[in-house]
DNA sequence: GCAAAAGTGTTATCCCTACACCCATGA
DNA sequence: TCATGGGTGTAGGGATAACACTTTTGC
C-alpha cells in the first residue's frame, strides 16, 4: 500500500522526553533502537504521527506504548525539523515532555526496542538523532518551570511527605533549599494538605503525609 | 509530478503571527484567502515548509514573502494538528511569532493573498481554520514574555524615546506604568544608551533619544 | 506666559532569606 | 537514653511600589 501527492510531505513523528526520580536522581527513559538507522543506539521513545490523532494522542499513545503508563503529565515541547535530522528521509517530530511519579515504574519494553532503560542525567550515553539537543531543551524547561510553576508535584505519589517533596526540588535544582522556608511557600499555595497519616521511617519522629487537593490545578502557575 | 511514501504523510505548514504596534495599537498581519478552503476569510500568513529547509528558514521565508520584512525576531509558538483543522487533508503547523518594528511597514501582498491588513488585537475578524487559536496563544506569549525578558524592544526602530518605550508596554499590558520605576528599571538593564539626539515633538521638553547596545543581546532575561 | 510632555529621588512596604532549637520515634 | 530525621517562627535586608514637582519647548 502506498500513499501519493502532489508536492512532496515530511514524516511527523513525537518524540518524548519521560523523567522521573528514582534513586534519588532525576533519570530519562531512554530506548535501544533495534532497527537502522541508529542501530543498537540509544533514543528517545517516539514514532510517527498517526494521521487520525493529534499530536497529544500520539505522543500519549507511544508514551503508553513504551512505558505502561497513563494519565501522567504531558506537554509540548518544541518541534525539530533540520532537514538531515534523519538520514532515511524528511522527519519533522513534534517533542514533549512527559514526568511520571516516582511509583509508576512498571516498564514494558515494545516491539521496536531492544532493550529500555533509566539514565541519570549525568550518565547520558550518546544519542541517536538529534536526540540529545532534544533532551537538553527538555532538561532546561523542567529547572524553568520548577521555579514558576508547581510542576514538582508531576513527580509525587498519590501522598508524600514535605520532605519528599524538598528532595525533589533538590535533585533537580542541584541545590539545597531550606527546610523552613520551602515548607511554609509550599503550605502558601494552598494545593496539598495533610492526609491525616503520617509514615513511620526509622528511628525518628514520623512524617506528616500530604496529598495534592486537586489534581488538575497543579499545573498552576506559583 | 507526484510523491510516493509507504505509509501517510500529513503536510507540514508553518503560519506566522506578527505582531507590530501602530496607531496606538498592537496590530497583527493577516491575509484574505484567496483560494479555498475559507476563500475571502482572513487567515495567518504561511505556507507549506519545503523540504530542504529547516523549519525556522520556511518561517522566515514566508514571512519575507508576505510582508517583504527581513532581519526580524522570529519565535517558535506551538505546533498545532488537530486532524480536522484542516479540509483538505492532514496538515499540521508550526506555528510561529514574530515582532517587527513600528518603522518597517512596508507591506507587499503576496502571490496567494488577494489582501494584508493589519488588525487591532480588539478588532479581529472571524479567522479560518484554527488560526483564532493560534492568535490566541501568541498573544498570551507575548504578555507573558514582556513581564520576563526585554522582548519589548523588538517593537523599537532603531532610535526611540522612553515615553516610546514605556507607551509599548502599557499598549501590551493594558496598564498604565510608573514613569520614574519604568525608567529606573529600564536604565538598569544596560542594554540601551542615549544616542546624544533629541526628538523635538511639539511645544514641549524635547525627548531623548536611545538606542539598543547590542542587539544579540535583546532577548536576554529580565 | 501658558500649555504640554520630559525628566528626576525618596520613602514605605512587602517579600525573600537567613537562621537554631525542640519533637517523636526506634533501637 | 541516644541517635535520627521531622517540625516550627522571627528578624533583617533588598527589591518593588507609591508618590509630586521642576524643566524645556512651541505657540
Amino acid at each position: 500500500m502506498t500513499f501519493t501527492y502532489d508536492h512532496p510531505h515530511p514524516a511527523v513523528t513525537t518524540d518524548i522526553v519521560i523523567f522521573t526520580i528514582r534513586q534519588n536522581q532525576l533519570k530519562a527513559l531512554l530506548i535501544k533502537r533495534a532497527l537502522a538507522p541508529f542501530q543498537g543506539e540509544w533514543a528517545l521513545p517516539g514514532g510517527f504521527v498517526d494521521l487520525d490523532e493529534s499530536l497529544d494522542e500520539g505522543a500519549r499513545r507511544e508514551l503508553e506504548e513504551e512505558t505502561g503508563v497513563t494519565g501522567v503529565y504531558l506537554e509540548q515541547l518544541y518541534t525539530f525539523g533540520r532537514p538531515e535530522r534523519d538520514p532515511r528521509e524528511r522527519v519533522i517530530t513534534v517533542a514533549y515532555f512527559a514526568l511520571i511519579p516516582s511509583d509508576r515504574m512498571e516498564l514494558r519494553a515494545a516491539s521496536d526496542a531492544e532493550g529500555v532503560s533509566w539514565f541519570g542525567l549525568d550518565e547520558l550515553p550518546e544519542l541517536a538523532f538529534d536526540h540529545s539537543e532534544i533532551l537538553g531543551m527538555a532538561h532546561e524547561r523542567l529547572i524553568a518551570k520548577l521555579d514558576y510553576s508547581t510542576i514538582a508535584f508531576q513527580f509525587m505519589p498519590a501522598t508524600f511527605t514535605l520532605t519528599e517533596l524538598q528532595s525533589v526540588y533538590e535533585l533537580i535544582l542541584r541545590e539545597s533549599v531550606d527546610k523552613r522556608n520551602f515548607r511554609k511557600g509550599i503550605l502558601a499555595l494552598g494545593l496539598i494538605e495533610p492526609t491525616g497519616g503520617a509514615r513511620r521511617a526509622g528511628a525518628h519522629r514520623p512524617a506528616k503525609l500530604y496529598r495534592v487537593i486537586d489534581r488538575s490545578r497543579v499545573d498552576v502557575i506559583k
